[in-house]
DNA sequence: CTTGGAATGTCAACAAAGCTGACTTAATAT
DNA sequence: ATATTAAGTCAGCTTTGTTGACATTCCAAG
């Protein structure tokens, strides 16, 4: 915890400095979003897909409700999503072992060849953003990033990040 | 700048630290937008109108077409809102005075009122992230959220922050 | 002065992706 | 047995984006 000391370091929480924050957020996330989006406009395929892919991807075999609760969009939205994906045969939903109610969703090799090729083009716009502005501030953009999220997403959030290896 | 020595310090560009940032971003632009909504939501007015909203207080008497380069829509769909918002008596549309074919977009005493409204509360919640996070951790934030933007996004940015006195 | 092009606005049609509400089926939990 | 849960489906609606075509107004250059 960085210690405050009087006033001039709370200049970052002048209105003005929150209403900068808030621009950069809008502009970067269009950036963020930019280089996947190219590639889904040349197939039948919209940013909905590709965050269904990103998550299944993560979490091979998540549920639906899982996934639902992640996205936080109805069921009926998302089934419509998943339902083209798995007719065009880049996901996997299979009955459950232990409970038949649920869907485990996995990526099929074609699904996790598009999951990689908008993977890259993603991480490609992050890693020359990481690079440019160097690991200090990374760190703090994650901080600041954690802190603005809804607590139960944040709770997800490091949920995901805990399950990898 | 930071220097770079050797291997340790380029962690946080692997495949892994990368695809935390992605997810960051997605959860974190959740909560940036979820306050906003909430109000919109008890409207007839959508995410569109705020951005509207938003950018004609920033830069009052600015041009459609400047907006439109903002927003990075068609000028149909900001057309579309910036109709309603005229009608409700939100904004007001005064013809170019050197060049008439130009609209000068202001908002009225209503639109200001609005502004305010989902200003406030979009600045609290970043307010409450920046005061968690701390100074450094913002400064990190934003570099890393300009170098995530495309160059010409970035530009305006820059652009907008500057017209302020 | 005429003509070309720029800025704006409008009409129509459409698509993506969200929503609500009602309902079914199957399986689990109480 | 009954209630609840997970998933899926149908119908209809909204917001916000898209193209394409076209009219108007105005500035500027030949």
């Amino acid at each position: 915890m960085a210690e405050m000391h009087g006033g001039e370091n709370l200049l970052f929480l002048t209105d003005e400095q929150l209403r900068q924050g808030i621009e950069a957020m809008f502009f970067a996330y269009r950036g963020f979003t930019a280089d996947p989006d190219r590639i889904l406009a040349t197939m039948a395929y919209g940013r909905a897909h590709h965050r269904a892919i990103h998550f299944i991807a993560r979490s091979p075999g998540t549920t639906v409700n899982n996934l639902l609760a992640i996205l936080g969009v109805t069921k009926q939205s998302l089934n419509r999503v998943l339902r083209t994906l798995i007719e065009d045969g880049l996901v996997e939903s299979r009955v459950g072992t232990t409970d038949k109610r649920e869907r485990h969703l996995t990526l099929t090799d074609a699904g996790a060849a598009l999951e990689r090729k908008l993977s890259d083009a993603q991480r490609a716009r992050m890693r020359a953003a990481y690079r440019a502005a160097g690991p200090q501030a990374v760190a703090g953009f994650r901080q600041v990033l954690e802190a603005m999220m809804e607590p139960d997403l944040r709770r997800r959030y490091y949920a995901i990040r805990e399950s990898d290896t």
